[in-house]
Formats: C-alpha cells, structure tokens, sequence
DNA sequence: CACCGAGCGGAGGATTTGTCTCCACTTATC
DNA sequence: GATAAGTGGAGACAAATCCTCCGCTCGGTG
C-alpha cells in the first residue's frame, strides 16, 4: 500500500530509512485525510494517522503546500503507471479503461487530485509532466476504444475522468468506509455499461464534452464547447 | 417535543412576510453552501449569502441543528413532489425515473440531504414521514420499470439515489459551477444509458445492493447483502 | 398616515480550532 | 558505543467561528 516517493531527488542527502518510511506513511495518510476531509484538513490529523509526531510533518515538508504537491505527485505517478499497465496487459482498449477505472477506485487516489488542483501551482514542471503522459496514454485508450466500436463516441477523456473522480469520492452520510468502495466499483459497473457504444441512447451527449486540456485554461473563460 | 419549525402554519404566531422570506432565503443559502462547504460550513456564510444579517439567521434558527433541519426537510419536501409529478406525468415509468433524476441535478438537492443525514436524528418523525413517502414512490417507479423491462432488473432505489448524491455533489477543482452543473446533467446521461436493461453486461452486478431502509439501520452493522 | 412592536444588522467578546516552533530524548548507522 | 539524524508533543501565537446585545427600520394596521 505504499507508495515510493520522492527516490527521485537524487541530489539530497538520503534520508534514513525510518525517516523515509514515515515519509511515506505521511503521504499515504495526508492522501486519505484530504479526501476524507478537503484540502484544508488539519495536518495534525494527518500526522496522528500516519502515526507520527506533528513535529515530524513538519519537519519533512516545509508547509501545507510543499505536502500538498508531494501527495499529488504521489497520485499521478500512481495513476499513470495504472494506466499503462491496463493498456500492456488488457486485450482491447475498451477492457483496459474498465480495468484502469476499477484500478483508481482501489487506490482512492481518483479523488485526491483534483481536489489537490485548487492548491497547487500548475506551472510545476514535474507535476505537469507526468500528468501529461497519464493524460497522453488516457487518450490514446479512448480514441482506439472508439475506433474499434467499442466505446462510444461521445465521450471525451474528460468525461471518463470526472466520472471517475465522481465515483472517487466518499459518500458522505452513515456508511462505512468500505461498503462505500464495494457501492463504487457497483455503480462503476453501471458506468461503464453506460459508456459502451451499444448503450447510447439515440441522440448525442448534450452539456459541454470537455478535455483535460480545457479544464487547465479554466479560470479565466468557459468557452462554448459544442459537441456537435 | 420542539416547535416544530412552521413551514406549515402551526400555532405559533405567523410570520410577518418579510420574515417569512428572509427565512426562506436562508434556508436556500444554506443548501447551498452546506452542499458546497459541508454541513460545518459557517453560518455567518450563510446568512451573508441570503442577504441577511448573521442576528436574522440565530433568530430564526437558534442553533446549527435546527437550521439543518430544515433544510433537510424542505429538500426532502421538494424531492418527494418532484418524484410524484414525475410519475404522473411521464408516460413510463423509466422515463419517469429518467426525468426525476435530472430534476434532482437541478434543484441540487441530491446532495444536500445525505450530508445532514450526519447530523440530523433519524428518530424525528416529521422528516421519517415526508422521507418514507418520497422512497416509497421510487421504488414503486423502479420495481415498474423493472416489470416493464425498460430498468436493469439488479440495480435497487438506492443505487440510484446514490448514483444521484454522486452526480450532485460540486465537482471538486477549478471549473465553473455553472459549467460543473451542465456535466452533471451529461454524466447523468451516460448513467441513465447504462440503467437500461439493454445495457446491462453479460454478468449481474457486484457489490452489495442495499435500499434506503439498510442506510437507516447502518451504524450498527453491515449485514452482506448478496445479490447474486 | 401615524404609530409601534416585530424584525433587522453588525460590532465584538468568548471560545474553539489550527499552525508551527522549540528542545530534551531516542535510535539508525558506521 | 559515538554521534548526528530523527523524533514527539507541549504550548505560544493566530485565525476562524460562535452567538449576544442593542439601537434602528419598516411592515401592517387602525
């Protein structure tokens, strides 16, 4: 369940292996605890659920932001490897983005990205790299899918990807935690029903058929998409 | 015990009319800001967006219980209507259950009430009464649509009520609300296409199928539920 | 059209909640 | 077993939120 972060940075002093596995276990339980609770959880929580002290988070990431970015990262790189392994290994591109999409529930992490979007600079270079190469293998998936008549046409990557991010999120109200995730991937499978090219009802998608791209120029303009 | 908070005309002494919209417009801030920011969100907040002073808003509601409760009952009020009107105007019952659905999507109400399930007794007799009403409608729609063979016949009520509370709720990140809300309405589309008993792949769905009754009784225990 | 009390707004003190630092103690690693 | 990296948690500080109090406004009635 873990995750390995930050090997990358080379240029460090490496961190003591304890100190790394709390590092990690700061991630995971931030991942969690912004999910559960927002952006703007308190990160004494985190600390305490990942079962450290709070002097201990702080000493890792400098502030909010720095931990912010770290969990993000986290969930692309995650993400991203996903997809690529649903694309090697699944016999059609269809299959594969089912696959890709129960995969994300698991991991939960379908969730904590956008919600990390409102935090974290999008001129971060790392960040925009591997979210571009998860979006890049996405797309593929979604264009040969189509192409093979399998999903249907109306649908962008955007579209898959915000479903998803719906389906992410916890309900809120009285049920536990993991009957909530068996209820996602149920109603995933609803879903994906939805999405094959034999189940569109007659008339096209109506509403806006954005993309990932679009939604990085948000903010300043929602510019009329027509579909079609 | 309690006044009873006098939407209906009980024996307290009515209110003078600007009151009464002063009191109606703070409930319908406060659905939406406690769809937006939680059921925690500020009352200051609230009352700010109702156009009121925070004194107007502790007058009427002396405390966050009682304003949460009537909001829960005013979205439990509005969808019951809607789910009725719904079926006695729509020629079958899927489409019945189609149009519902994006009636709940506008009045943005799906999301609200699970939220404050959180914080609102469920022994409260006037609330268990409108509520019981309003499902008992539904599953009347799903248990004829699934006769009728227009409905998947393993999907339950409350698959679809939460399918609703999943499209409800705000997308997290930058995009517009406005914007937010169209894609609801084109997610919702591909939901619905995937209800269709045409739809339905090979295989029953998984995952627990639990009504609205097995949310009341959570808390407890999660008895399985299996399906198949 | 004048009166009067229901109704109003918002400042502000009390309180809760969260941030971040400091320092004496612990423990991987050589 | 020496030593510096790493740790936990109390607590000072700051921000957010609650909720009351009181002088003014204005709808409704005669």
């Amino acid at each position: 369940m873990l995750a390995m972060v930050g090997t990358m940075k080379s240029k460090e002093r490496p961190l003591r292996a304890d100190a790394r596995d709390n590092r990690n276990r700061i991630i995971a339980a931030a991942a969690e605890v912004f999910v559960e609770q927002g952006p703007g959880a308190p990160l004494e929580e985190i600390s305490k659920r990942a079962g450290t002290g709070i002097a201990t988070l702080y000493r890792r990431f400098p502030d909010r932001k720095a931990l912010t970015r770290a969990v993000a990262l986290d969930a692309l790189e995650r993400t991203t490897a996903e997809v690529k392994r649903a694309r090697d290994e699944e016999p059609t591109a269809f299959a594969a983005l089912a696959r890709y999409m129960h995969r994300v529930l698991d991991i939960r992490i379908g969730a904590v990205f956008p919600v990390l979007l409102e935090e974290i600079p999008f001129e971060d270079e790392e960040i925009a790299a591997v979210r571009a190469d998860g979006i890049a293998v996405m797309q593929d998936l979604v264009a040969t899918a189509q192409r093979d008549g399998d999903l249907r046409p109306d649908v962008t990557h955007g579209d898959l990807g915000m479903l998803l991010v719906r389906l992410s999120r916890p309900l809120p109200g009285p049920l536990p935690k993991e009957l909530g995730e068996e209820l996602a991937h149920r109603h995933l499978d609803v879903v994906i029903d939805g999405l094959r090219a034999s189940a569109a009802a007659p008339g096209a998608l109506g509403g806006p058929a954005l993309t990932f791209r679009d939604l990085d120029s948000m903010g300043d303009v929602g510019p009329g998409e027509s579909p079609s």
